[in-house]
DNA sequence: TTTAATTAAGTAATCGATTACAAAAAAAAT
DNA sequence: ATTTTTTTTGTAATCGATTACTTAATTAAA
């Protein structure tokens, strides 16, 4: 694999016999350069194969036209799609992707901060880990000047714009749902507290139990994690009350499949006894046999618009700090595990 | 967002009154340095909060430490899966990891190997697209002298290393697995056969038909794409048929999940009139309500091994070009939807 | 005590592109 | 024909770190 000598603007000056910064003009279209010459150069560049030293421009520019992103997991689905809401806004600014994963430690997190701090990168965007209380690492981003977007998992620091979901509503929209349906004795599978979006879906949760004046029971709240055993674990401990759910907003596909099996197992069926919504709009979701309703949280868009967000920023005066707050609507996929409507169609027929 | 000023080498020396050379070589521990004066600088250093400059680096390394990863996909659990592979084993080599999607275009990808060469990358792993027929954008990478490391979908090209399964011995395994159940009429949900992986997914098929004195149908064989739909047509497609198939081998999960669909709803029992198995282990098919048999691909497995590949070719005289190809066996997960043992078992009690 | 060997630190070029400033060439104005 | 203006190009510094080559300082050997 030999390595091809690298053709420089000063190769191209030499053979053209003209100064290394009218090459560099020419090339990069500055008008004072006159049309002779820049076709001239143009031409000679591509016969020569000249490729751009970016790391080269990059220093001298103080711009890399990379941006980082950093998540929990990368396959997830929710995240890789905001990842490709991202880069579809980005790419054709030129910008490209460098994707870290903190798998949800906070340390890994300070790390990954820390390198793409030192590659130059020229913003931020990401989702803080389940493990992140303290924001010092994320001050460092502020302290160098490089724009930040937090999105869908937030952490107050002043002056961060951010893209998120509306989990309050979200919770709401999702526990009014399945009231309509006729369910009073609601669980909640929430998520860990410690995360905004978990409080705020169950805040919403219990917003739409008052307003339907329906009491609020504690114990028909469970903590879980985004795994099917969770799920499982949750509705052995439900169905030991004296007054078993009739319903189950979960905070997450995962614990929603882990619960649906469960209940499965134990013949209760679903949706007639117990409706079960999650939350995520897993791909899964859809293509179970007995489709699960779940809360869509939009991730490309989310993506999107993040990435928007960042832009804005660097087009602004850095001095001045902007805090933009975007908050996106969510979005009920109602499907058979909490679709009793549905359920009296087919058994009408 | 203020600016702050970027502490240098530079600044350093001054402080300290010792050459910028004296300060970088202490910074990277160089034994000509004497441990008093290493340890001033860097005591110094972190107290002026020095970042290093690796862009500055690697221009004069000529190395960037980044690499690139080309996928079709990035929200395909097995895409993200390999990627999640190549990072555990590349970051503590200090790489980072520049993720890029071509969305199955031939025009994309060469795009992205454009930019990533621009970027000075030290390193590309890709899966080639679906619509890759041509190499010309693949050689430039090897011109640049770029190591490049296929993995799963790989396309001839001389001195390119490449991990891949063995999709030949997979084609085979799934197919006898179904013979091994009873199945005699088997059909085959193949993918685009331009593909490598399909095509020795195929071979495998016909391979294992053989071995068993069965004859092959042609019209057992049917090109889906990866989708639900294109499993669902598939099916309709083979019921037309006067002797209908038994079993499906599925190249695919999601076809697979598609022609389980519509068997369902055409009320045939599965596994005891037709077995499926499908292809990826697709972390749906394990969630399903009838879990669906599927061929693991070890991703992250793979992942790792193209990322060993890659730090042995770097290790390596650029000079020579060493070809290493390496394929890894394929795991069978038998699940319900071809199980009929586990059926009768369950009869039984 | 002088010389040789070793160790530590400095000088300056380099990586490749950009750009402020200067200079030359061409065109326009007097 | 000369001066002014405009256009085009060149010179050289710069971005920040690395490193070949020297030089200075220290230690060991004669």
């Amino acid at each position: 694999m030999k390595n091809k000598e690298k053709v420089t603007i000063y190769d191209i000056s030499k053979r053209l016999n003209i100064s290394a910064a009218t090459v560099s003009r020419a090339l990069n279209n500055n008008p004072k350069i006159s049309e002779k010459t820049r076709k001239l150069v143009a031409k000679t560049a591509a016969e020569m194969n000249y490729k751009q030293n970016r790391l080269a421009q990059a220093l001298k520019k103080g711009r890399t036209n990379n941006v980082g992103v950093i998540v929990p997991y990368i396959n997830r689905s929710f995240f890789s799609s905001v990842i490709r809401g991202i880069e579809e806004e980005l790419t054709p600014h030129g910008y490209h992707i460098i994707i870290c994963q903190s798998h949800e430690e906070v340390a890994n997190e300070a790390e990954q901060i820390n390198a793409l701090l030192n590659t130059q990168i020229d913003g931020i965007f990401m989702s803080v880990s389940k493990t992140t209380q303290t924001t010092e690492h994320i001050k460092k981003i502020q302290e160098e000047g490089t724009p930040l977007v937090f999105f869908d998992r937030k952490i107050d620091v002043p002056g961060v714009s951010s893209v998120v979901l509306d989990d309050y509503k979200a919770g709401y929209m999702a526990t009014d749902h399945l009231i309509k349906e006729g369910c009073r004795r609601i669980a909640h599978l929430s998520g860990d507290i410690n995360l905004e979006i978990y409080k705020n879906r169950f805040e919403g949760f219990k917003a739409a139990l008052k307003d339907n004046e329906i009491e609020f029971n504690p114990a028909y709240v469970i903590q879980t994690s985004s795994k099917i055993e969770s799920g499982i674990q949750a509705v052995e401990e439900l169905w030991e009350l004296e007054q078993k759910p009739d319903a189950i907003f979960s905070a997450g596909d995962y614990a929603a499949l882990g619960a649906i099996q469960e209940l499965k197992s134990r013949k209760i069926n679903i949706p007639k006894d117990v409706c079960v919504v999650g939350f995520s709009n897993e791909p899964f979701t859809k293509y179970m046999e007995l489709p699960i309703t779940s809360m869509d949280q939009t991730p490309q868009m989310m993506g999107k618009i993040a990435a928007q967000v960042f832009l804005e920023q660097v087009k602004e005066d850095k001095t001045i700090s902007v805090e933009k707050r975007v908050v996106l609507p969510p979005e009920l996929f109602i499907r058979n595990s909490s679709n009793r409507k549905l359920i009296n169609l087919e058994n009408a027929v």
